[in-house]
DNA sequence: ACGTTGCTACGACATTTGTCGTAAAAAAAT
DNA sequence: ATTTTTTTACGACAAATGTCGTAGCAACGT
């Protein structure tokens, strides 16, 4: 089973995906420059907790601690998106959709783009 | 700020949805009869945390006692698909559907009537 | 080499969640 | 009316989550 990951614990994991090795410092910068203010210290914790969970993984180089995701991007946010899907949704993708849409918040040039992909998939079929 | 339940609440609010106004009884009969096996008094607590959040609302009828949600289900779903879009996906329902159907899960049909209500949504624009 | 600064490790604590057990109250059966 | 069965109320408990404080170790500047 792919690991599931907490609310808190997804911030960190979205940082390590987008720059790979990371240390504690860069990334509690990172999630505190998006506004979500936290102590250093509960960051890092949060990190070494994924690290015991076998989601990330460490390495020490040249003494400074840095930090890569191990569990795959793809496969969490699957693993996200489907169970949502499910358990809210009945399985139903256009329930899904329609709910997050719901208060017209996309733009025509989202709701296009998500048109030709679905046009994609259909003829893949 | 609507109320977002946890997953077993969730259950729970999804079968008062169905049913309006449910006893204890019927929808720990639900959700037992839907595979997953919890006491009674569990789905009982939860029922009862639920209420004192203000989520659901309790009246008494010649003697037995009944539950009806307050909190919208329209609301609520909305409130989650939102919040895994936003916090998950960046905000894009691309992104999200394309994760949710990543398995070449859905059916052709499914995704054709989901390409149909963008359509209508585009046109409304 | 020593003090200062910066990191990491470790443990603690409050909350939330999921799950029950048991006792008390109510309803039903006999 | 007394017993039996159902329901409800009340706490309890473990695990997970979010958040730190503090102490110890490492690196750095002078």
């Amino acid at each position: 089973m792919i690991y599931q990951p907490s609310e808190a614990e997804l911030e960190i994991l979205q940082v390590l995906w987008e720059i790979e090795p990371a240390t504690v410092r860069s990334i509690h910068e990172r999630i505190t420059a998006a506004g979500k203010d936290v102590g250093y210290t509960t960051v890092l914790k949060q990190i070494q907790r994924l690290t015991e969970k076998g989601a990330l993984e460490k390495e020490i180089v040249e003494g400074s601690h840095h930090y890569r995701a191990i569990v795959k991007e793809t496969d969490v946010k699957q693993q996200l998106a489907g169970k949502v899907m499910r358990t809210a949704f009945g399985g139903s993708a256009l329930q899904m959709v329609m709910h997050a849409l719901g208060n017209e918040k996309a733009s025509v040039q989202e709701l296009q783009e998500l048109k030709n992909w679905l046009d994609q998939q259909i003829s893949e079929k």
